[in-house]
DNA sequence: GTTTTTGTTGATTGACGAGTCAATAAACTT
DNA sequence: AAGTTTATTGACTCGTCAATCAACAAAAAC
């Protein structure tokens, strides 16, 4: 029963589902059957909307970049001033929804995934570029022209707790995370005024 | 021509191509036949030195991570005093070596192994808590009792760091990832004393 | 009301890959 | 010298999977 219009359901449904099973499987060794199958359809359809296996790992990837970006700007559109606006980014990067098995799963791979395929590649510095944006743009009345320096440095940070937390044996913590990252930038400002 | 006591020359000779294989593929998404090509011998002799493909990956892992405790080790010996020996583990990190393809492709994808293989995820905690004692070690005289707080932000930092470094589009540069290091160093010793 | 577009799938193709096995041969043991 | 252990591979099994295709159905367009 051919209901016109289905296309955007259908492949906003195959890339939940793409990003459910990478969750599940811990890594893009999943099968556009198993995808197709959790979305509710034929492994064909999922062709005939996508092409190729690749289309619908990267279909997932702006997915999870574009969900992580709206979460930052709903943070940030609640902030007044600078730090708090620091705060908001942390608190929105160590959310417990970046925590979920899938999303950290998602993460982890497409960063294996950016190592060869340049649209991954591209879709990653979106995604720096943007925090370092953000970052910077807090960070100028605080930090002066230290403000680059430290948004370097507090960018890589947020990646690399985010990493040991996504991999870590226990649930993740987000607090703590912020609370590191917090004490970097507290130690970079100290003393230091606009 | 069976020569006795090939087994160590065979393995390693597999550990060596799969390390290799696994950079040129940027994934785990190599064949045991390749590996096994590459190492000049058939898949057959791979599967009779290690049972199984994944077995061959950890073995690969756990070279990687032998290779990256020696080097620290090596430079850690050359050291002396606390300031000498955090700078000695952060050049090591961020060593070449560390950034050649190979070894860049072998980190990200044991990240992704460590989710699902316990045994990656084991070996990957070794060498957290490695690094974590090296770093202790070292800050301890520097920091005091802000030492254990520093060397968490500090370790997230250099994984970050070589994340960052390690996917960027041109080469990697590991004395920029140092300096950023050292600058976190500086502004979270400044003004304490042991 | 016929043609075209859109949705949908079962069946198939063509390829590849992990792991096994039997067979061969050289080297060590007794 | 007979027997055992170690080294080695080609051929094979059994499974899987991405991608294609032919065919059917319903809606939209003309």
């Amino acid at each position: 029963m051919p209901k016109v219009g289905m296309e955007p359901i259908r492949k906003a449904a195959l890339v939940k589902a793409t990003i459910v099973e990478i969750g599940r499987a811990g890594s893009l060794d999943v099968t556009v059957s198993q995808i197709a199958k959790r979305a509710g359809m034929s492994s064909a359809l999922a062709h005939h909307y996508f092409g190729s296996k690749e289309e619908i790992f990267l279909a997932a990837m702006r997915h999870i970049l574009s969900l992580y970006g709206a979460e930052v700007r709903g943070a940030l559109h609640l902030a007044t001033g600078p730090e708090a606006r620091l705060k908001a980014i942390l608190w929105a990067s160590f959310s417990p929804a970046n925590f979920r098995r899938e999303a950290v799963g998602a993460w982890l791979n497409f960063w294996v995934l950016a190592q060869t395929v340049p649209e991954a590649k591209r879709l990653l510095a979106v995604y720096q570029s943007r925090l370092r944006t953000n970052l910077l743009a807090a960070l100028r009345p605080l930090a002066g022209d230290r403000a680059e320096a430290v948004a370097e440095g507090l960018g890589a940070l947020i990646d690399g707790l985010y990493l040991r937390e996504g991999l870590k044996s226990g649930l993740p913590d987000g607090a703590t995370a912020v609370a590191t990252a917090l004490d970097y930038l507290n130690s970079q400002l100290e003393g230091r005024d606009a």
